[in-house]
RNA sequence: GCCGGGAUGGCGGAACGGUAGACGCAACGGACUUAAAAUCCGUUGGAGCGAUGCUCCGUGCGGGUUCGAAUCCCGCUCCCGGUACCA
């Protein structure tokens, strides 16, 4: 395709910006300049490159830092890699390639196809959560999260596969089986570092109130966090005098209609509790539940499994001797690990009672419990116990009879708190963080254990640096490959010389990307994390994009870490995060198919609601956008674009396919459409043949009719950048181009604004155009053009007239015409007359500038 | 099941409650060309009629509010994403 020199262009562009380091924002804050903060998603250099999804998000955090700067906006808008993870592990176990080597490959591939397009990052701030020099801070996060308590050891169970020896992350791991071989996999119980997340559960959740996000992610956090409010109740075990099994519930008014307990096959109580004759039956149910995966146990539709122990429990309100049954649906990792089940009420437990035929006790009424149980509120029945002393708990039972539901719940709460058998409690479904991995590529933890216990590092011996493996295959060893390292893991005790062994797992991968952000701030201070002046400068980030699939663990992560260092004085906001944007997800080609065959587009035509063959309307055609997969063969790699097109048809093309949030096919068509426009821009300006600017750019002045297009154009484009609409940023851009296409003379100074508002969507041809219209250096901080109302008043305006509501006649009439006369000027109207007819005028509307309607 | 988002021409999409379909793609017609590509100009939601115009229908479906609804309210259908025995 014949057009502008983009390849030439582009290339000449990315050099001067990268030698003059156009976009190095300056180290010292500017406290003159306002701030803005703008943060892409890190991203994982995969050895694949970049998907068309990263220039996305990255173009749109691209237009806007660059439209912010010539806003006179102090920008930061940098990138980094979050670089250490299971891939180029999972390589060096294959090829034993050291991961480092693998890892900066990547890195420098990435690097090179980012810049590629043009980004304008200050390339000063690079980062890699790799270096000894980032991770150094990483480790030193972890202190202060040891320090207040909030790491701890605990056994979890992980992925084990004997035949690779090694353990695997549960994406590894596909039912049961290795994703890699597929051999059998076991869960094994072993030794970890856990985050204390839970302690922050609640402000995290409050947090999210205030913050400029998603409602689907904000409310996505609040599911995962999970608070439920209810009681803690202590149910006593009938013959076991100093066991209570303790139950969570949120409807602590119901405590009348528990009718049995259910406790969790791995419940510390369960064999104790289990009757001689039951001991055979419950110990393989809970054999056969412990060799299940979380997924099979869940995935058995909702066909309730269970087994009595022969044990009994005393009801605490009402002294009644209830059965204690052990079932997989009562889950050990929440709340107790215990339920009291209330069948008439729950629905869960009404499955229950039914299939193993327990009974059934309605306690709120307003339902049909027979049937189906009734979860709802209304007045308490069948729930006293007044008239009696509960044995062994209380002088003097309860009555919430007639009350209704939060009545009843606050009276049952009181009553148990003061017979010391229950109280108020809050619950969060969100667990501990499991924060350790059996995996080399990872942050060393910054500790050591002597004589078995572990001893945080002083900060003078940060960073823990990785040895170097001989050997990556398997170690064969559960505590994974860095227990083979001998030399590394035995060592001293920097303060007492004693002997020490070094932690052997890793950090996961979230540990660099909780914090990186702050990073970027002060990347090479060599003695804090970040300069607390520089942070107070430029926290919080003011807009942050990035995928929709790190709603919940990276963005609650990061928080979490975020508040630690908040408490811990080393950040000034609360929330990293004040506003984020998804992009949606960039899907391959729409795709035709009739009877499995591909067909082509051009076979198919629209019948009823769907799509039939041209050739035969009988064959129905399916037609499908389907996500971009290699074994779908729909991939678009941005690289081959870019050749083709160039970087600024690749950034305006993913900006013009729609909202960014949205979900949207890609269309190799739609690009040649924008970059067609681009040539057209070009020609605008300059001679193709010759390649000098054309004859007709001149000083002439403009035009009232050419200012007015400018103008509105600019107004238009500003407003659409501040709304983050950037498709019809573009829309408006390409009408500006079509309308001066057929103008004369091009004004030298309207040449120039309009470069001036393309440069933040395509700045490689923008430069290029500013430079011929002798604007000098680059464009990157010029102003952006002010918007002059006074050319955007339009004389005269075209409205609609309407009868009834129905339009019949279109009118020019003054802007701001008076109700009089507009409503003359539409009368007038022969198609407007013949609709009103004889009839009598009710009502005239008049919005002026917008619409006339006469109501008969 | 629950939570969130969505549905507008052949396609991607525009539209502060005020002329539905901007802009782009595709298609069709024309100019240039020996021809094609590129480029430029024009037409393009559907149906009808006495056709340079007018009428009717039309924003997933059914109701409602309003002078006026793609937009607001109520009730559905389908699609996408998340989540799932969380007591």
């Amino acid at each position: 395709m014949a057009g502008y020199p983009f390849a030439e262009i582009e290339r000449q562009w990315r050099r001067y910006w990268e030698e003059q380091k156009t976009f190095r924002t300056p180290d010292e804050p500017d406290p003159s300049k306002e701030k803005f903060y703008i943060l892409d998603m890190f991203p994982y250099p995969s050895g694949t490159g970049l998907h068309v999804g990263h220039p996305e998000g990255y173009t749109a955090t691209d237009i806007l830092a660059r439209y912010k700067r010539m806003k006179g906006f102090n920008v930061l808008h940098a990138i980094g890699w979050d670089a250490f993870g299971l891939p180029a592990e999972q390589y060096a176990v294959k090829t034993n390639t050291h991961p480092r080597v693998t890892t900066e490959a990547n890195i420098a591939r990435f690097r090179e196809q980012l810049k590629m397009l043009g980004f304008s990052y200050d390339w000063d701030r690079e980062i890699d959560t790799t270096s000894p020099d980032y991770f150094r801070w990483t480790q030193w996060i972890f202190l202060k999260l040891y320090e207040k308590g909030l790491a701890f050891q605990s056994e979890a169970p992980v992925w084990w596969c004997p035949e690779l020896g090694t353990t695997l992350a549960n994406e590894e791991v596909v039912d049961g089986k290795s994703e890699v071989g597929g051999y059998d996999c076991v869960r094994k119980p072993l030794r970890q570092w856990m985050l204390r997340i839970t302690e922050y559960a609640e402000r995290l959740l409050e947090g999210l109130d205030d913050l400029d996000w998603p409602e689907s992610t904000k409310e996505m956090q609040r599911n995962w966090i999970g608070k439920s409010v209810g009681a803690e109740v202590a149910f006593p075990v009938c013959g076991l005098p100093d066991e209570t099994i303790r139950v969570f519930t949120t409807r602590p008014d119901t405590l009348f209609g528990a009718t049995y307990m259910v406790l969790a096959p791995e419940h510390p109580l369960a064999e104790k509790i289990t009757t001689p004759d039951r001991l055979e039956a419950v110990a393989a149910y809970v054999a056969a539940a412990a060799h299940k995966s979380d997924l099979e146990r869940t995935e058995l539709q909702r066909d309730k499994t269970g087994v009595f122990t022969g044990g009994f429990a005393l009801n605490p309100v009402n002294g009644e001797r209830i059965p204690v049954w052990i079932a997989e649906y009562v889950l050990i990792s929440y709340g107790t690990g215990a339920i009291m089940a209330v069948p008439a009420h729950d629905e869960r437990d009404h499955a229950f009672a039914k299939t193993f035929d327990l009974p059934i006790r309605e306690v709120v009424s307003g339902g049909d419990v027979a049937r189906e149980a009734y979860a709802g509120e209304g007045a308490l029945v069948n729930s006293s116990s007044e008239d009696r002393a509960i044995p062994g708990v209380a002088e003097r039972g309860v009555s919430i009879d007639g009350l209704d539901t939060e009545s009843a719940r606050q009276k049952m709460i009181a009553w148990l708190e003061a017979n010391a058998c229950g109280q108020a409690k809050v619950n969060y479904k969100l667990r501990d963080w499991l924060f350790s991995r059996q995996r080399y590529w990872g942050e060393p933890f910054p500790l050591i254990f002597v004589n078995g216990a572990p001893k945080p590092l002083p900060e003078d011996a940060l960073p823990v640096t990785l040895p170097d493996l001989a050997d990556f295959q398997s170690s064969g060893q559960v505590e994974g490959p860095l227990a083979a390292a001998a030399e590394w893991v035995e060592t001293v005790d920097p303060e007492t010389g004693a002997p020490a062994r070094r932690e052997t797992n890793t950090m996961p991968q979230w540990a660099g990307s909780c914090w990186y952000f702050l990073r970027f701030i002060d990347p090479r201070n060599d003695r804090l994390l970040v300069d607390p002046e520089k942070e107070r400068y430029w926290m919080p980030v003011d807009l942050y994009i990035g995928g929709a699939e790190h709603a919940v663990l990276h963005l609650l992560y990061a928080r979490f870490w975020h508040k630690v260092l908040y408490d811990a004085g080393v950040v000034s906001t609360p929330e990293p995060f004040r506003r984020l944007i998804h992009q949606g997800m960039i899907l391959g080609e729409m795709e035709y198919s009739a009877n499995g065959e591909r067909i082509a587009e051009a076979d198919v035509r629209k019948q009823g609601d769907g799509f039939v063959l041209k050739r035969d309307a009988s064959v129905p055609v399916e037609a499908h956008a389907y996500k971009m997969s290699k074994s779908r063969g729909n991939v678009i790699n941005p690289e081959d674009v870019v050749e083709q097109y160039g970087a600024d048809s690749l950034r305006l093309y993913e900006m013009f396919m729609g909202p960014l949030e949205q979900v949207k096919p890609w269309s190799m068509r739609g690009v040649e459409g924008v970059h067609r426009f681009l040539n057209r821009a070009w020609r605008l300006f300059v001679d193709e043949e010759t390649g000098a600017l054309r004859g007709r750019v001149n000083g002439v002045p403009a035009s009232k009719e050419q200012l007015r297009a400018l103008h509105r154009t600019i107004a238009k484009v500003t407003d659409d950048i501040e709304r983050l609409h950037f498709n019809t940023a573009i829309a408006a851009m390409m009408a500006f181009v079509n309308a001066a296409n057929k103008w004369d003379a091009m004004p030298r100074d309207i040449a120039r604004a309009f470069t001036l508002i393309l440069s933040p969507f395509a700045p490689h041809i923008a430069e290029e155009l500013w430079r011929r219209l002798g604007g000098g250096r680059t464009l990157a901080y010029e102003p952006w053009p002010e918007v002059a109302a006074e050319y955007l008043q339009e004389d005269s305006v075209a409205i609609a007239v309407q009868v009834n509501g129905r339009i019949r006649a279109t009118i020019t009439i003054p802007q701001d015409a008076e109700k009089d006369a507009a409503l003359q000027a539409a009368r007038r109207e022969e198609n407007v007359a013949k609709h009103i007819g004889a009839r009598a005028v009710k009502r005239e509307i008049y919005v002026p500038g917008r619409i006339v309607n006469f109501v008969v």
